[in-house]
DNA sequence: ATGGCCAATATGATTGGA
């Protein structure tokens, strides 16, 4: 089983090239942030016409998640619990029957944060700390689970072109790094740093000032692994070459696969 | 953080992103 996430920045503007690397790919589970649009406005017949059922959680504009799965869908929860006042289209949770059991998937788009003096950081740590308090139930359930998205967080200066030019950012701030390691110390295994210790993995790169070309990324799309879904790791992999298409997103995809067999399509 | 960006929105500046 392959379980995939990609920050898209606009599904719409991006369908030709989700569609493009959905075929190349083939994950069986794919988790989607920054859809950007409406439940309706979703191109979901066009999705579906790929091999994919579609549960969408989304807004107007901002945010919104996505999970795309080969396999049927059991539940889909959206919102992280924990604020009923937070309306903001960034998680979705979802489960399905499997010949390991119950796997369980979190697609989430973790709040930017900055500038990190006011509301907006105020707001990503309540968020993180409701993200720990959710994870640490799912791993009480001891199933594999994969929370999967933006995490928008640097885990280390290995995970950043230029650490100190990133020191007083909201994504790598000492508040955001330790509530990421809170998630790993709680249980869940990062699963590119299960398979390797390299500098420069990195999943985004700004479109401004030539970052692309000069190799300016940040790794900030992660996948973390219950213990159950750890155990079941088989390899990783960051789709780099998707940032060199015409149009691209700012992230790539990021995958992790899993030895649990799906029926074939 | 920035040599010059990108997406959405009653399409003209503004907001948000990272």
């Amino acid at each position: 089983m392959r379980i995939a996430t990609w920050n898209v920045n606009s599904v719409r503007q991006r369908l030709e090239s989700l569609t493009a690397w959905l075929a190349a790919c083939a994950p069986d589970i794919v988790c989607l942030q920054e859809t950007k649009c409406t439940d309706d406005a979703f191109p979901r017949a066009e999705i579906e016409a790929a091999g994919y059922n579609v549960a969408v959680h989304g807004q107007k504009t901002f945010n919104g998640v996505a999970i795309l799965a080969r396999l049927p869908f059991d539940d889909v929860t959206p919102r992280l619990p924990g604020d009923d006042a937070d309306t903001q289209a960034r998680f979705l949770e979802a489960s399905f029957s499997t010949a390991a059991g119950s796997v369980r998937i979190a697609c989430l788009y973790l709040p930017n944060g900055n500038p990190p003096q006011g509301d907006k950081f105020v707001y990503k740590i309540k968020w993180m700390d409701r993200l720990a308090r959710y994870a640490r139930e799912r791993l009480a359930l001891e199933e594999p689970l994969v929370l999967a998205g933006d995490f928008n967080a640097i885990p280390t200066p290995d995970d950043v072109y230029d650490p100190a030019a990133w020191a007083g950012d909201a994504l790598f701030l000492p508040a955001t790094r330790e509530r990421f390691f809170a998630l790993t110390h709680a249980g869940l295994t990062d699963a590119v740093r299960a398979s390797s210790d390299a500098a420069g993995l990195y999943t985004f790169w700004d479109y401004q000032a030539g970052a692309w070309p000069k190799n300016n990324g940040i790794r900030i799309d992660h996948l973390l692994l219950s213990p159950q879904a750890a155990d079941r790791l088989t390899g990783v992999g960051i789709d780099r070459h998707v940032r060199a298409w015409e149009h691209p997103s700012d992230h790539v995809p990021v995958w992790a696969d899993l030895a649990i067999e799906v029926p074939a399509r």
